[in-house]
DNA sequence: TTGCTAATTTGCATGAATTGCTAATTAGCA
DNA sequence: TGCTAATTAGCAATTCATGCAAATTAGCAA
């Protein structure tokens, strides 16, 4: 994701308005690895802006996924949660604590396929399940 | 998934009673390759058994998937599939209409995964994303 | 075959996550 | 300073799934 004073230039160039709701919320996903849920970042962001509502993090959030700057990541556990890196990488969770991490992995083209039937593929999501150091 | 007349063994073996609904439900999840929802096998097991409720369909696929039975998989848009298919294997999506196909991988034991710091993995789940034959 | 009892089914209420809608507000420009 | 389209807030609505309790029933024992 690019930096707050990068998006404020790439909203306004596309006639969106930069405003302070969405100017936290630059701030508070940038350099983020946390990979907040939409709630758990309204919670952050209420501490700095009482009064920002829910609706506008679900927004922003929005907004800046079809941007390309966020990934959507759905770990298959409740809510949705956003990661600003943007890199070819994947996800590990674990299953005690559930906290998310990226991961880097080489060698996922080398994967043989088997049962494609004429399917082509585009991307590829690659989701690790198992035990941080933490929760051994 | 074992077949109808091993679950109804196996469930009979565990105390769990062996109903119309639940014979139904093993038929139609038997050899399943189509990855329904529990909205889609509600909507086949009613034309089979009018009033059989949604609620006891939930419950038997939970059932079945504690047991080791079914699969949850979850392609990130909309509701869990369940899978009869419990050997290793991995799915791709089609974004064009939603369809999910099993497919076997080969090499995913080979991924060099960088970044895990001090994380142990249990288990590799690997989405992929693309368009099926038809939907070129 | 009959009767008992715990398991099951239903249907409705509830809950979590997310999106739709609209009146009031505001950023950004002329 | 004013205008206007974009945005925000807040509440309603939706979707998917689970909790709960009353009515029903499978499976066993006599």
């Amino acid at each position: 994701m690019k930096s707050p004073t990068e998006l404020t230039e790439a909203f306004r160039a596309t006639g969106l308005k930069v405003t302070p709701q969405r100017q936290l919320l630059f701030r508070l996903m940038h350099g983020n690895t946390m990979h907040p849920t939409a709630e758990a970042l309204y919670s952050e962001a209420s501490a700095q802006m009482p009064g920002i509502s829910l609706r506008t993090v679900y927004q922003t959030l929005t907004d800046l996924a079809s941007m390309g700057e966020l990934r959507l990541i759905d770990v298959g556990a409740g809510a949705v949660r956003f990661d600003p890196n943007v890199d070819e990488h994947h996800h590990v969770i674990c299953q005690g604590c559930g906290n998310v991490r990226d991961v880097y992995v080489a060698g996922s083209q080398a994967l043989h396929i088997e049962g494609l039937d004429g399917f082509s593929v585009d991307s590829t999501s690659i989701l690790f399940h198992g035990s941080c150091a933490s929760c051994v």
